[in-house]
DNA sequence: GACATTATGTACCGATCAGTACATATATAC
DNA sequence: GTATATATGTACTGATCGGTACATAATGTC
């Protein structure tokens, strides 16, 4: 098995189930939308929940490089990395195919909270929570963890309401709102 | 066709469509949830998409009146209730059974926008926010709207972060970040 | 060239999907 | 009572579900 026909797979399968659903993409239109036949996709996962887990550990990965890098690319003391991940958010919200979070429509569509799948998805969050954190204990916030759980909130709120909201610019609210924490909590 | 019995199921179906999902509640484990037969069912319910809007409305309309009432009992002044709402969001989380928002999850799970599903969760979170943003007014917030949609934001995020949380209290650090929200836009 | 590995198409499995036909109850109406 | 509307169980439809058997073709290494 070479690792790019496996790469490949994730990939496809990555954006067939963050556009359809879980549940709604079926095997057979996972094999059609990538090109890649049923018994070759077995070969690699014993069982949809394993494509799937393999996709979310992918997506998790990119999702992280993702935002760290274009967090340190525009910002470069911490906090001002802090404040620039919303506008990263807003960078998000943007791009065409914007579907909400993977990992909160996973945790919806798999709601036991012993599923692989829904503690897959806490994961995520958890490290991202994790990222957070640490920038907000090197820009010297008096208490970097609450801060960082306030602004974690922000951002699963902006994300949930860019999908499905009422509001023009929810990642540009949640960065003023932001700014104010951040500004009370690390001193210049 | 007797109201009770239609309500009954849509009662059911709620239960059922929040701890399982949409797509992975078939119509036949509906019927064995309900006790409601498939025959029955489809005489109130021309499809499953029907029946599901009509579980939505339902939703949408129960929980509304809950939290307004929970809010307008326990809170007197606008600007109390803005923050009381956070206390309701606290006593929703630790109900046995809460499995996040169902809009949240029937948007996860319909993601075009164009899908009626998906429009009306849409439509629901637009009516929680009309609430917010008259509590807002009749507090006499400087900018309501602004307040209203960063005090949604707060409530979303602490809803997604109670399912799939890293965190032990979201309802209780959103009411804090809420708190410093409203002190600052109302003038005591 | 030999040989194992990997990928492929086709065709299938039993189970379940949404939805229906039909005949039979059960209730309320007058 | 008779008529009408609603509820019921059973059994079915064609389609799709996740997953597999099997034989063939392409690919790699030596």
């Amino acid at each position: 098995m070479r690792p790019s026909k496996r790469d490949e797979l994730i990939q496809k399968a990555f954006e067939t189930f963050y556009k359809y659903g879980f549940h709604a993409t079926g095997m057979d239109l996972l094999a059609a939308e990538t090109g890649i036949s049923k018994t070759s996709m077995y070969k690699h996962f014993r069982t949809k929940e394993d494509l799937i887990l393999a996709v979310l550990r992918f997506r998790d990965e990119s999702f992280r490089n993702w935002i760290v890098r274009w967090v340190e690319e525009v910002a470069k003391t911490p906090k001002e990395q802090l404040i620039a991940m919303f506008d990263a958010l807003g960078e998000w919200f943007a791009q065409p195919g914007f579907s909400s979070c993977m990992f909160i429509k996973a945790s919806g569509e798999y709601p036991n909270v012993n599923d692989p799948i829904h503690a897959q998805s806490a994961e995520h969050k958890r490290l991202l929570f994790a990222y957070v954190q640490s920038l907000a204990k090197k820009a010297g916030a008096s208490d970097p963890d609450t801060l960082a759980r306030q602004l974690m909130l922000l951002k699963e709120g902006a994300i949930v309401t860019a999908h499905l909201g009422h509001c023009a610019d929810p990642a540009g609210d949640a960065k003023e709102v932001a700014r104010k924490l951040i500004d009370q909590a690390i001193p210049d």
